[in-house]
DNA sequence: CATTTATCTGCAAGATTTCGCAGATATGCA
DNA sequence: TGCATATCTGCGAAATCTTGCAGATAAATG
């Protein structure tokens, strides 16, 4: 019987990692394949560091996967469907805020930019 | 510019709100239709005023919406598709446990579990 | 080796969340 | 009205998260 308990905490859990602007917009960078700590940092205009923690985070979570290429530690989605996921939960969103046309409008827009940045990759695995 | 800023912004507060074992129970526990305060804090064997205070936030944010009948207070999703939303972040969940064969049971058994309780209902107002 | 580049880690202050509890409301009923 | 039930709200302490910064590693290069 907790097994529900079990599965709450392990999703709850999950999501509170990914539930920093910092890195869902790290998920979404990363939908187009891999980058280095340094490509992102200045993608996302925060310094460095913070990356290279966000990503410790994400990879100690196993959201995220590492290879080196020389000094540069390149990183990828341990799970490209997780931001097809996450896009969905925008489409969700933008739904919610039917109501309110301005949000609704950066929903839209913003989910868009999102969705088209990963269109012209090769994806391998797909969410359901 | 910001598009993608404000949308990871919004995004992640909502995640933020999602991502409590209680509160992924509770959106589970809502799949199946409305229920009340106290039926939630014994589903979850919590305080009411625990429950109570989530459901603030999760109304807070347009997760949930309320009815009354007399001195209860019924909640329901917001938006259905929310919990279905949460169950295929479980299975990727599961997926990403391939390797780890113990966790990988509790997910699906756990995910079945919550699945299941949707599936056979048309459901409306249920007392205990 | 010394230097530069790229990234990581440790730490502490500040901000935010969580949790229990006490008391406030609100409804229904005798 | 008085009382029980159902839920909400405010508050403070404890736990957790975020962030910037200083210093540590590690790889390539002169």
């Amino acid at each position: 019987m907790p097994c529900r308990s079990i599965l709450a905490q392990e999703l709850s859990e999950i999501l509170k990692v990914i539930a920093h602007p910092d890195r869902v917009r790290l998920i979404e960078e990363l939908k187009t394949g891999e980058l280095d700590v340094t490509a992102m940092a200045e993608l996302l205009d925060v310094p460095a560091a913070r990356v290279s923690q966000h990503l410790a985070l994400m990879r100690a979570h196993r959201l995220v996967e590492e290879t080196r290429d020389g000094r540069r530690h390149l990183y990828h989605l341990a799970q490209p469907e997780l931001a097809d996921w996450l896009l969905d939960g925008v489409a969700i969103l933008e739904h919610r805020a039917s109501n309110d046309v301005a949000s609704k409008k950066i929903y839209e827009a913003g989910r868009k930019l999102w969705a088209e940045a990963g269109a012209d990759k090769p994806q391998i695995g797909k969410a359901q």
